[in-house]
DNA sequence: AAAAATATTAAAAAAATATTAAAAAACGAT
DNA sequence: ATCGTTTTTTAATATTTTTTTAATATTTTT
């Protein structure tokens, strides 16, 4: 996410970037409004945070003329002033938010944030099954285990799914090796010890909870 | 317009209603969450104004229960309390807005208009479909990836198309056969493989983040 | 301790995917 | 209609990744 900060106070600007940047954002500055126009012209960005009070064309002019550039994108007004006149004439001009310095950056991106989200196309749910700290994403074809996203090759995704929907029940090799592998086992393969292996390094090797389990004599179990 | 105030304190709910219908909006109130919630699956609201401190359901309780029922009805949230805290929490609960009490009429009405114009948007994102820095142009049938213009192919379109409105989802060389060329795919052709080669040398190749991706053995997935 | 069962590893075989080139079809302008 | 151009499709080959086999190591049961 792209961020531009219109602001001709160094202190404030500098603080904003380094704040949006250890939040993970791309954050670029211009100290007046000719420049940022410049700018928003050559690049596209996802928001700009805008000081009403800048040199060259003004913050509310400079706003008016980025809502016309792309009216999607968001804008932020910030200011030292705080009398209600001044939100009101910001918010004609088109700003879709406004902060009065000085302000807390959390609120600041708390409110970004809100800003972005807005922008999105909402995103139908998602089918994923759950299992403790260990998910399944059906539309991603991937699972992740707390915060560890992995990834799992076709066969892999297929046991592991035939594992999480029989959770808490022993599966044989002969059950595994028919739902997965669509064979009636043959005793002359150990295909399935081999992707339970290839599995376990993957979900279960790193975390302290192991949730493959082997019931000797019988099969495997999930969970428990 | 009808907006729904849930408010215990009957002055300002009061206060808030009468100026909301000078205004020429219609505007309900509730004096508890429980109620709210009640008339909130009985009727249709554009807009809720709900303080965080109310009898019943707490109002950022209500606040994740309405944005539940419809993520797309902006609620703008009223307290007394002011500490960046609150207004954090808030917003984690949904909301779109925050104003702190007391606060001038005209600025809610202010906040209010910008909440409700973004609601509407027919004219601007119908026309087109965008994700990160790429942007699908559904009247000009050309994309645009950061400042560069790139050219498609009625098929490459489509293509692109299809992967834009499934963004996050792995798509399998079925699904793509049958929507992009209306055939069951008949495993005697590559041109699903052909076509997403076509389309990468276009918008991926001289780019950085790659937005087409391969899911060997499921298919290929946009975004991620 | 021996036998059986399971785990691990590495290499080969197979399958899936990417790339390229050329043929076929569709399109536009004369 | 015909030529030249662009787009679509087919097909062959190159490359990458996954799957399977098989041999060896470790653990568990008898």
């Amino acid at each position: 996410m792209r961020i531009l900060i219109v602001e001709d106070e160094p202190k404030v600007a500098s603080f904003i970037k380094k704040g949006l940047e250890e939040n993970h954002f791309e954050a670029e500055l211009a100290y007046d409004g000719t420049s940022a126009e410049k700018l928003a012209r050559q690049y596209k960005y996802d928001l700009f945070i805008l000081d009403i009070i800048i040199p060259g064309i003004g913050g509310l002019e400079l706003c008016k003329l980025l809502k016309k550039m792309d009216p999607s994108v968001p804008v932020l007004m910030l200011t030292a002033l705080g009398s209600t006149d001044d939100k009101i004439v910001g918010f004609d001009a088109g700003a879709d938010d406004y902060l009065v310095k000085p302000f807390e950056f959390r609120e600041l991106l708390a409110r970004i944030k809100v800003l972005l989200k807005k922008g999105q196309q909402p995103v139908d749910t998602v089918n994923r099954l759950v299992s403790g700290d260990l998910e399944l994403d059906l539309d991603k074809k991937t699972a992740r285990r707390g915060s560890i996203l992995i990834e799992l090759t076709a066969k892999e995704f297929s046991l592991l799914e035939y594992f999480m929907r029989n959770k808490g029940r022993v599966l044989s090799r002969n059950d595994i090796a028919e739902k997965v592998w669509d064979i009636s086992y043959d005793f002359s393969t150990n295909i399935v010890d081999v992707y339970v292996n290839f599995l376990r390094k993957k979900i279960d090797k790193d975390f302290d909870k192991k949730l493959i389990n082997t019931k000797v004599g019988f099969g495997y179990i999930f969970g428990e």
